[in-house]
DNA sequence: ACCACCTGTGCAACTCGTTGCATAGGGTGC
DNA sequence: GCACCCTATGCAACGAGTTGCACAGGTGGT
């Protein structure tokens, strides 16, 4: 399991409420890693029973007061003991290729609306990543240690839309070239 | 939740037993979906009860009998309608790219190191898609319909192992610049 | 005869993750 | 003063997915 592991993660690089990790998770480790706030509160719990981490109330003005989690001395150990364990494969799920690849066993015209849509969303959110790359890391060649590895997930997102963009487009260009004539 | 709808997919192109499912699981679908059998035993008693599958014993020579499931009306029926529904947005979630993004509080090198196994797996598949591609593809211009889908979702495949490779590719070799004189 | 192994189906218990709801303090509009 | 929204934390119930085990029939080795 790597939620306990990417909250370490975050929290490592700045302590933070359970709401503010739920809104990092919408963001940069995003990318690559979501979960919903009570998903995020449980596990906190869990880990501060744990003495993985360490919690200390915060009075706010004008708002309620929050709960700042920062990681623990055994928290820190398990993540160190956690990143040198080997990475076991990854299996990549997709909705999207499943409906793909049923499309003719229903209206292949309403999926490749979706991919249309899809297609537009994909390319919107590769413009997105692309502007914080060029805003935060004007200077990638200068970067080393986390910098360097924030960007380089950054990079991933940039490649990870790439390939849908490039993907969902060869799926439309080549339907659209064998129904030239041939409607199916 | 789309594991029926895969399975309903998988059944459309022909009838299977549980086992068979689970098998070709590990193949051409299985670039973008996996099951454990267990799980596909139990969603198709629900599938059937539910009325989208039928099945039928099989007897075998030299094995023990199977049960052959088949699509039925109503789940080609279901199948088509969530084929028109709208794809929602998906969700990648990967632990390499936490690990990555938190290699700074652990041991670098051996992050480097899965990097490299990791590398190691994604060309070993990538060749052997390409491989299947070329011996069961060789004119994908002359194709259509669901022949087309099969030939694009193993497009798909390639893609995404071409992403790994390119990614994992910049992140070691980006990390070695960075590190030649001063390491870390 | 016995054991080990393979195919095929299945149950039970557990963890992970989602959905819907509850609660509490504070701010804003009318 | 009241309704409504925002931040912040949390509970309860459910569904999806994994892990470990059980059982049955058949094959092959010793």
């Amino acid at each position: 399991m790597a939620l306990e592991h990417a909250l370490l993660v975050s929290l490592s690089e700045r302590p933070a409420s359970g709401l503010d990790l739920t809104r990092r998770f919408d963001r940069s480790i995003g990318f690559f890693w979501s979960a919903t706030h009570q998903q995020i509160y449980r596990v906190l719990a869990r880990m501060e029973t744990d003495g993985w981490v360490r919690s200390e109330v915060v009075a706010q003005t004008g708002r309620p007061d929050k709960k700042v989690y920062a990681v623990a001395p055994a928290g820190a150990e398990e993540l160190a003991r956690w990143l040198a364990e080997p990475a076991p494969a990854e299996s990549f799920r997709s909705e999207v290729a499943v409906r793909l690849r049923g499309a003719s066993y229903g209206d292949r015209r309403a999926v490749l609306a979706q991919v249309e849509a899809l297609l537009a969303d994909h390319r919107t959110r590769l413009g997105h990543y692309e502007h914080l790359a060029e805003r935060d890391f004007p200077e990638p060649d200068r970067l080393s240690g986390h910098d360097l590895d924030v960007y380089l997930v950054l990079r991933g997102g940039i490649r990870l839309e790439q390939f849908w963009v490039g993907w969902l487009t060869e799926y439309r260009d080549t339907h659209a070239r064998a129904h030239e004539g041939a409607p199916a």
